[in-house]
DNA sequence: AAGCTTCTTAGAATTACGAG
DNA sequence: CTCGTAATTCTAAGAAGCTT
């Protein structure tokens, strides 16, 4: 018995068991945000279906918004005797839709394949996969096997469109998803009254916001939790997990009712007992600067330069030579500070931002070594992971071999600014986080990240190199991502001079 | 989505020690 | 000397939190 009425999906029931009220607001008041990783999947996707489309014999593919047709036509397919391979089959029951990624006609029945754009199994694919096999099954589907399809993280792009290596499909998950499937009856149950429940579940904030997935729901939920006028302790970088233990333990909440003592965790790039400094710094109110920021700027040499990096996983690598997830630079800023009476500006060299060229990294690193010149400090901001790991991996790249000496200079004039902060500088302002963008409304400077229709973080930055290479995009779009991402990247090394600025007039 | 780095934790390996 | 148990130390894998 086949029904064309559907009250829950897949994707739902996994917001579902994540928190109720996502899945409430994925009912009455849903938001969809477009990121970069629906990208990658989508593209990934392309190639997964490239790959059963041939050798396998006849296949249907379903792919696309869904309608009540999709189940029939689903059913059809599955009941013939010449299709062997299915694309994106609907599947009702239970009130639940599922799309099927990829089904495959074996000797007794179907082998149902999921594809994830991940490099390896986590365990939360399981109970996903676990929901399609249920109603697949139960749609009367012989399922014999079950694999997760994955990214092949060791993968090389050599050009020419070759992605035959990218596909791991070697992951049987059989098993492990039919334990699983038990569950799936009780959690519809559960879940299908919430679509017709007028008021939303009460459910406080907490580490189910971003566990598994980040939920697109929280400031709504932040705008209606009860407000406090104490400072948490939760606002502590690194917090120890035996630390938050103890605290709920003993029900505190209030950072400065943490007995100091116990705030002794220790990390790299930042000052002995940091946690025990922010404590203070709160409690008096007043930012805090260590005695040796004095003897951190003496090492500092003009020219100055602030320098900024915009790189992307591309997941599904379109670079020759690149692999998955490959951090790809794209984009540089580099604004240049001639001397303490000077005013700042852009370099003089033209900002940096391609795309797609085939010998992108070349040209971003040969245009950046003329932007930064041959003396002076170079700032960046979390420097170590980002714009320096990049730029070692860039030495290793075969069009990049002649220039190592010199991206070897850059790198030691390089001085990370979040290290710098964490070593020297904290104001309550800044709530526990060294991210320049919280950095930068803790100290005086006319940068606002607050503007709408902006781009607002590196993932963002992700998402438009994303857009702009897709050749759908239309061409007024490109033009006003690339505007965006101009303004965006040079709106971080502008707010780095600020920052240096700032710590640098501390001590005037 | 990944990388990076530390922190946590489960399990393995080692040690200690009394009993047979 | 071996065995069983318990306590301790070591190690490796995973999680957490921060970045793009």
């Amino acid at each position: 018995m086949i029904s064309n009425n559907y009250k829950l999906t897949k994707t739902k029931i996994l917001s579902g068991l994540q928190c109720h009220k996502k899945l409430w607001y994925d009912f009455h008041q849903q938001i969809s945000k477009d990121n970069h990783s629906i990208h990658i999947g989508n593209r990934f996707g392309e190639e997964v279906k490239k790959k059963y489309q041939v050798g396998y014999g006849k296949f249907k593919d379903f792919t696309g918004p869904f309608d009540s047709t999709k189940v029939k036509d689903t059913e059809e397919a599955i009941n013939s005797d010449n299709i062997n391979v299915i694309f994106e089959g609907a599947f009702i029951y239970l009130d639940t839709l599922i799309r099927a990624d990829v089904l495959i006609r074996k000797k007794n029945g179907w082998e149902l394949l999921e594809a994830k754009s991940s490099t390896k199994l986590k365990s939360e694919y399981i109970e996903d996969i676990a929901i399609q096999s249920f109603i697949v099954k139960k749609c009367g589907v012989n399922l014999t096997s079950i694999k997760l399809i994955h990214i092949n993280k060791d993968f090389i792009y050599e050009g020419g469109d070759n992605y035959e290596d990218l596909i791991n499909d070697t992951n049987d998950i059989t098993s492990k998803v039919i334990l699983k499937e038990k569950e799936v009856s009780s959690y519809i149950k559960d879940l299908i009254p919430l679509a017709v429940e007028k008021k939303s579940p009460n459910i406080s904030m907490g580490d189910h916001c971003n566990n598994p997935h980040t939920c697109d729901y929280q400031s709504r939920c932040k705008a209606i939790e009860p407000k406090t006028n104490i400072t948490s302790y939760e606002i502590l970088p690194w917090c120890p997990k035996k630390l938050k233990k103890y605290c709920l333990e003993k029900k505190i909440k209030d950072l400065q009712k943490v007995p100091t003592d116990l705030l002794v965790s220790q990390r790299e790039g930042y000052v002995q007992d940091y946690h025990k400094i922010i404590q203070a710094a709160h409690k008096c109110n007043k930012p805090w600067f260590s005695p040796d920021l004095k003897n951190a700027i003496k090492e500092f040499n003009f020219p100055y330069y602030f320098m900024d990096f915009e790189y992307v996983n591309q997941g599904v690598p379109i670079i020759k030579g690149t692999q998955p997830y490959y951090r790809l630079p794209f984009q540089w800023s580099v604004h240049k500070w001639e001397s303490i009476d000077k005013k700042i500006k852009p370099s003089d060299e033209k900002p940096f931002l391609e795309f797609d060229d085939q010998d992108i990294e070349r040209r971003f690193v040969e245009s950046l070594l003329k932007a930064v010149g041959e003396n002076g400090t170079i700032f960046a901001h979390n420097a170590g992971p980002v714009e320096i790991s990049i730029l070692k991996k860039l030495k290793e790249k075969d069009n990049c071999k002649h220039l190592v000496d010199k991206i070897d200079k850059l790198i030691e004039r390089t001085v990370d600014t979040q290290v710098l902060v964490g070593e020297n500088f904290y104001h309550p302002k800044m709530n526990g986080k060294y991210k320049l963008k919280e950095i930068i409304k803790a100290i005086p400077s006319d940068v606002s990240y607050e503007e709408k229709d902006n781009i607002a973080g590196g993932t963002e930055a992700q998402l438009a190199w994303f857009i702009l290479t897709d050749n759908k995009t239309l061409k007024n779009e490109k033009e006003l991502q690339k505007k965006l991402l101009t303004d965006y990247c040079a709106k971080d090394t502008l707010a780095l001079y600020y920052l240096v600025k700032h710590l640098m007039d501390s001590y005037v």
